[in-house]
DNA sequence: GCGACAG
DNA sequence: ATCTTGTCGC
């Protein structure tokens, strides 16, 4: 049993789910972590996904257990209610791990989001994990292009608040956009993506889990 | 008003 | 997200 019932139908609805959730969020929590979750989900024919969850050490990055879950996308794409497509298959592959981690590292936006509560937070606030959202390209709010080297990056303001950060994990390669999800401060948030991302432009953990998804074993 | 808009 | 080859660069 999980916490995603009643399930949406409706754009109001599935606004309103993210406005009562909201509430929820925690934007500190701890600074260390000894397993992290890398999450993502890969789509195929009509609306068929496949979630990946894998767990990795934090400290060695290797991988220490993973899981994927086939379900069917559960709600139409609609920029902000992202989530609702993935989140059962992602929260039902998070369910079938026998460890549990200390941080999830999500395929999208935490805070950095419409109404504040991009799929990592909801990740989040479901599982009561600290929990960080990387994206990929920006999505709301304006930044300044962060300087070229590893580590440099700028802040995204939207509606006048810090809601994440433009992250140049390697020299010379486009950014990251890093937002909180859930019981993690910015700067923590920040320093976890870019130690887990020392090799390639994104987090390992995030890396595997695109892997795993899309060539299931 | 219109377009753009995480994956 | 996905449909898609070769090519340039480290």
């Amino acid at each position: 049993m999980n916490q995603l019932h009643p399930w949406p139908t409706s754009v109001a609805e599935a606004e309103a789910v993210q406005d009562r959730l909201r509430g929820q969020v925690e934007l500190t929590g701890p600074d260390t972590f000894a397993l992290v979750a890398g999450l993502d989900v890969h789509y195929h024919g009509d609306d068929e996904v496949t979630a990946a969850v894998v767990v990795l050490d934090a400290v060695t990055l290797e991988p220490v257990e993973q899981v994927v879950a086939h379900g069917k996308a559960a709600f139409p794409y609609v920029p902000g209610l992202f989530a609702f497509r993935e989140l059962p298959a992602l929260v039902e592959a998070l369910e079938r791990l026998t460890v549990t981690p200390d941080l999830l590292v999500c395929d999208g936006y935490g805070l950095a989001h419409p109404r504040g509560f991009g799929l990592a937070c909801h990740l989040g606030v479901l599982t009561g994990l600290p929990s960080v959202g990387v994206g990929k390209t920006p999505f709301v709010g304006t930044h300044e292009p962060p300087g070229r080297e590893r580590g440099a990056w700028t802040p995204i303001v939207h509606e006048g608040a810090v809601v994440g950060r433009a992250l140049r994990t390697r020299r010379g390669v486009r950014p990251v956009y890093v937002s909180q999800g859930h019981r993690i401060s910015l700067g923590t948030a920040t320093g976890e993506v870019l130690r887990l991302a020392a090799r390639y432009r994104l987090p390992e953990p995030i890396r595997h889990a695109d892997h795993l998804a899309r060539h299931p074993s």
